[in-house]
DNA sequence: GTTGACCCTCCGGTGGCCGGAGGGTGCAAG
DNA sequence: CTTGCACCCTCCGGCCACCGGAGGGTCAAC
C-alpha cells in the first residue's frame, strides 16, 4: 500500500471500469466523474485507482436507466442512508414502469388486428352544476400523480360533507394536443355548498355530450377515446371544449383496476343527424 | 355507415388517439403514419377515422419502448401472424431487459458503500497455444448474442473431437475503450488438430498474466475487472494487449449463472515488484 | 373586418452518449 | 535523431423521439 494514489490513463481506466473513453469524457465534461489529475500542458487525464468503485457504481446505476442527474445525487450523497434512499426511490419508479409495461402488454394482443374498438354510445344533456374542484395546467407526464393528489383531497371532502356524487375531470383540448394543458378535477356539490379552503368552488357549464362507458383500467382508456371520438366524428359534430371523464368506479371505490368504470363525455354540437 | 371516410383535423385526431400534435407531425415526417389527405394549398392535414386503430397500436407499442423502426415493421406487416411475431420478439427482448435489471439491482446494494471489491490475484505465464476460434470486430451491444452463437459452435466441436479444454475469449483494448473492437473466442486444441470449416485455427501468443477468478454471473464481471485491474495498476505494470476471459464454468456447463466461474487474465509486463 | 382558435413550417434543444476529423503526445525501435 | 505507432486531446455533428417556441398562414364566427 505504498502507492495508494496510483494513477492510470483514461484508456486504462476504461478497461478497469468498462466505461468507454467517450463516456468518461462526457462524465468529465458534466463534472460527474472528473479525473484526479489533468496534465495542464497536454490535457491528458489521469484517474486514480480509488475512483474505480465510484465509476462502477455509476455504471450500475446507468444500467438501471437512472438519469445522470439522479446518479449525481446518489454519488454526491453525504452518507450511505441518503444514498440508499435515492436508489430505493429509483427502484420504486422502475417498478411502476414495469407495471405499466405489463398492462400495456396485456392490452396489446387485441389491438393487433387493427379492428376498431366498438362500444355503445348514448347522448346526454348535462346541465350546469357547481363543484368542489381544482383547475390547473398539468403536464401529461404528471397527470397520474396530480390526480392521485387532487382526488384524495376531494375524497376527503366527500366524506366530510357526505357527498355521494361521482367525481370527474375535464381535460382541455390543449392537454392532449400539446404536452400540457388545463385540467379541472371536480366533485359535484349542491349550489349552496359552503366554500372550503383546500379546494375551489367551480361552476361547470352545461353541455351536450356523447357518452360511453369504459370498463377497466385507465391504461386502456385511450381505446374508449378512440371509439367514442370516432363515433362522434362520424355521426355527430364535434364541439370544442374539454372532454369530461366521470369516475363512476375509480381508485376511491375499488383497488382492482379491472373493475373501474369511467364515463367518457365528448362534447357535441347537436344530436346525431344520421345513424 | 354512409361516411366511412369521415376525416378530422390533426387536433381532433390528436384527441382521438392521445398522440400529441407534435408527435403526429413527426410520424408524418418519417412517413410512419401519414394523414389520409393534405390540403395542397394550406398544408392542413386530414386524418381518417379508419386511421385511429393504427394510431392507437403505434401508441401502445411506443409505450412498450419499441423503437419506431420496429413499430414500422409491425404496422407494415403483411398479415397478423407476422405482426404477432414481431411483437412477441420485442416482448422477449423486454423480458431479457427485465432480468438484466433485476440482476443489476441485486448487485447494487453491496456497491453502495463505494468500498473497493477485493479478490485474490495470482500470476501465471501462459505459453502460446493453438485453438479453434473466431476473430471478429464486435460491437459491445452485440457481444452476448455473438458469444452465444460462437460458443455454441465451439461447444459442438468440443463434443465432436472430444476436446475438454476450457474455452475463452480475448478482448482487445479497443473493445472497451470504444464501443466496438476485435474479440477472439477460442477453444484450445492440440497443435496437430485438423482444421474445421466452421471456425478458424488461431494461434494465441504466450504471455504473462495476472489472474483472478470471478464466481457468479457475467453481469458482475465488471467488479472483478475493477478489482484485478486496480491490483495490476498498483503492483505490477500493465502490458498492452487483449484481456482474456476463461470460461471455467459457463453457460455450456451450467444453467445457473450464479455458479459460473470465469478466470480473468490481465496481461502484465513482469511479476510484481512490491506487495 | 376582426377576433381567436387552429394550423403550418422551421429551428433549436433535450439526454447520453457515438463517430470521426484534425491534430498533439509519449515512448520505443531503427 | 527520426520514424512510427499507440494513445491522447478537442470540436463538431449525429442519433432517437420527440418538445418548445417563433413567425406566420387559415378558417369560421361575430
Amino acid at each position: 500500500m505504498w502507492d495508494m494514489t496510483a494513477s492510470v490513463t483514461i484508456g486504462e481506466f476504461s478497461r478497469l471500469t468498462h466505461l468507454s473513453v467517450k463516456t468518461l469524457h462526457h462524465y468529465h465534461d458534466i463534472d460527474l466523474l472528473a479525473p484526479a489529475l489533468v496534465d495542464p500542458s497536454s490535457g491528458y487525464r489521469r484517474y486514480e485507482i480509488a475512483q474505480v468503485p465510484t465509476a462502477q457504481l455509476i455504471r450500475r446505476l446507468r444500467e438501471l436507466q437512472m438519469p445522470l442527474a439522479q446518479v449525481r445525487a446518489v454519488i454526491d450523497a453525504p452518507d450511505i442512508a441518503t444514498r440508499d434512499e435515492a436508489v430505493r426511490l429509483h427502484l420504486v419508479q422502475m417498478e411502476r414502469e414495469l407495471v405499466r409495461t405489463q398492462q400495456a402488454v396485456a392490452s396489446l394482443r387485441s389491438m393487433l388486428t387493427l379492428a376498431p374498438t366498438e362500444l355503445p354510445v348514448e347522448y346526454r344533456f348535462v346541465p350546469a352544476f357547481r363543484a368542489y374542484g381544482v383547475r390547473e395546467r398539468v403536464h401529461r407526464d404528471d397527470i397520474s400523480a396530480w390526480c392521485e393528489n387532487v382526488f384524495t383531497r376531494l375524497g376527503a371532502l366527500a366524506g366530510r360533507y357526505g357527498i355521494s356524487a361521482v367525481p370527474g375531470a375535464a381535460y382541455s383540448d390543449e392537454f392532449f394536443a400539446d404536452e400540457a394543458g388545463e385540467v379541472t378535477a371536480f366533485l359535484p356539490v349542491a349550489p349552496d355548498q359552503p366554500a372550503d379552503e383546500s379546494v375551489d368552488l367551480i361552476d361547470l357549464p352545461a353541455g351536450l355530450f356523447a357518452v360511453a362507458l369504459h370498463r377497466g383500467s385507465f391504461e386502456e382508456l385511450d381505446r374508449a377515446y378512440g371509439a367514442l371520438g370516432s363515433h362522434v366524428a362520424e355521426f355527430c359534430e364535434i364541439a370544442p371544449g374539454p372532454v369530461r371523464e366521470l369516475y363512476v368506479v375509480g381508485p376511491g371505490d375499488s383497488t382492482d383496476s379491472s373493475t373501474f368504470q369511467t364515463e367518457l363525455c365528448w362534447p357535441i354540437q347537436q344530436l346525431p343527424t344520421r345513424g
